[in-house]
DNA sequence: TCAACTCGCACCTTTGAACAGG
DNA sequence: ACCTGTTCAAAGGTGCGAGTTG
């Protein structure tokens, strides 16, 4: 596995330090992330996993879950997903494997999913599997629903945010732990290019069994199959021929351009076979140049353990530079990533400050409506209690908590408006004032009640663009 | 011409209301 | 009155394939 920030090769390798699990590990550190059905991931990652994106929204399969471990009981967290793209390339899949297309389109409004139960006790994270079973995508830019929006035929990988947090507004004052999977990363189409995947997906999703070959489906499969022209057969002869020959790695991998080279070892332990995954992977190529980073903890025995990226604000920034760099493109509209915090925010990334969440300074000096209360193992609200933070949030990072720096690193550009909030009820704030560098300041709750927690969750936490 | 995309379809699971029984 | 289990219909999630678009 791997952290965010060895997703491009031009970051500057951090401190050892500062990497979790080393000799100065987090005192957050000790937070694991695990994903759920690993070896399922795992089997789509070999082939090169398709999410198809829709207008309406699509959800993900293999859906994102994960089990938590190492949170404080008492203590109230905020589990977030947004998607990262991968890299700067649009793809196309010609004769069964994907090709260059050539460059990323502009990144389209990007969209954080906050998990339903958002904020909840570490107990009740820690107790069951979490799932963004709910999570949609699509490809419609002015999706009004929440779902995340994502631009077909482009990688992406979901980043996974744990934020100790009483409630959105202490976001704030909160650490961010990221952590991705590498194996979770995806090509977004509007239809699926490898039968291969077609044919997993069938597989293993339910709401696909009728379409498996052993399936009752008689009316379906006798319209699709034989005597069928070219374009069909060529489908079902994949289907059927590719599964036959699908396992050896070296022929999965043959199917990307520029992997074919690679050769994966066996692997010898759990942690070796992060890498080796890694290595085998359609999509690895850009981060054989990358920095792999151990696991805070070793891998649980039946779970890979993730990465964790510690303390890296949830934000399209640890892919910004790279971008900037590779293509020498404006970061515009979030321009003032680069514009107001100067290279500061990159050193500060560089150097593995830990990053602080924060709201805007008016913001937290808003008026409480619904005061909430502390984080303690006395009676908590429901999981469903939720309040409204929507078009609320604008995320910076700045130091380690006790250590706080004054490089100030707002991949949410501090300048950039929230008015891309979207969804029904949304309440728009005024732009976010820039982001103080004084973190001194006690934060204060706010309370914008929400009843409807699922209806809240849709909306985006972190709208913000990526470019 | 063709790749990417949209849409309607059939099939399936999930969800929740209604109901029965203890 | 309350709880539990069952049934059933509606809602919604799938991939397929034909048609559309640029």
């Amino acid at each position: 596995m791997q952290s965010i920030r060895d997703m491009k090769s031009n970051f500057i390798a951090p401190p050892s330090s500062s990497i979790p699990g080393g000799p100065d590990a987090y005192h957050q550190g000790n937070i694991r992330m695990t994903l759920e059905d690993p070896e399922l991931w795992k089997s789509f990652h070999e082939i090169g996993t398709e999410m198809i994106i829709t207008k309406p929204g699509r959800r993900m399969f293999p859906h994102c879950k994960i089990n938590l471990s190492g949170l404080m009981p008492c203590s109230k967290y905020i589990l977030l997903v947004d998607m990262v793209p991968v890299d700067g390339f649009r793809y196309k899949w010609n004769k069964e494997k994907w090709e260059v297309a050539g460059k990323a389109e502009p990144q389209p409004p990007c969209r954080t999913y906050l998990h339903p139960d958002s904020p909840a006790p570490g107990s009740h994270w820690i107790k069951q599997t979490v799932s963004f079973l709910k999570l949609k995508l699509t490809n419609n830019t002015l999706d009004q629903h929440g779902h995340i929006i994502l631009h077909s035929m482009h990688r992406y990988h979901p980043r996974f945010h744990i934020v100790q947090a009483d409630d959105m507004y202490s976001v704030r004052w909160s650490v961010f732990q990221t952590f991705t999977f590498p194996e979770t990363s995806f090509t977004s189409v509007t239809a699926y290019q490898n039968t291969k995947i077609t044919k997993l997906k069938i597989d293993h999703n339910p709401f696909a069994k009728g379409f498996r070959d052993e399936g009752t489906n008689t009316k379906r499969r006798a319209n699709r199959n034989p005597a069928c022209p070219e374009k069909k057969a060529k489908k079902i002869d994949c289907l059927s021929r590719e599964s036959d020959e699908d396992s050896p790695p070296d022929i999965r991998r043959s199917s990307f351009e520029g992997y074919e080279g690679e050769q994966a070892e066996l692997p010898k332990t759990k942690e070796e076979e992060v890498v080796k995954e890694e290595r085998y992977s359609p999509w690895g190529p850009e981060r054989e140049h990358g920095h792999h980073v151990r696991t805070d903890s070793p891998p649980g025995p039946d779970a890979r353990e993730m990465y964790n990226a510690e303390q890296l604000v949830p934000a399209p920034a640890s892919y910004q530079p790279y971008r900037f760099h590779e293509y020498g493109k404006s970061p515009s509209p979030s321009s003032s990533i680069g514009s107001s915090n100067g290279g500061s925010g990159r050193a500060s990334f560089e150097s593995r400050v830990s990053d602080v969440a924060t709201v805007p300074e008016h913001e937290a000096s808003k008026p409480s409506t619904h005061e909430i209360g502390p984080s303690l193992c006395g009676p908590q609200p429901p999981a469903g209690h939720h309040q409204d933070y929507t078009g609320v949030l604008n995320m910076t990072q700045a130091g380690k908590p006790g250590v706080l720096s004054h490089h100030i690193y707002t991949p949410y550009s501090a300048e950039q408006t929230l008015g891309q909030w979207s969804g029904p009820n949304t309440v728009q704030y005024p732009p976010p004032h820039h982001l103080p560098s004084d973190y001194s300041t006690p934060a204060v709750h706010h309370g914008y009640h929400h009843g409807n927690v699922a209806e809240w969750s849709q909306y985006p936490l972190f709208s913000y663009s990526c470019w």
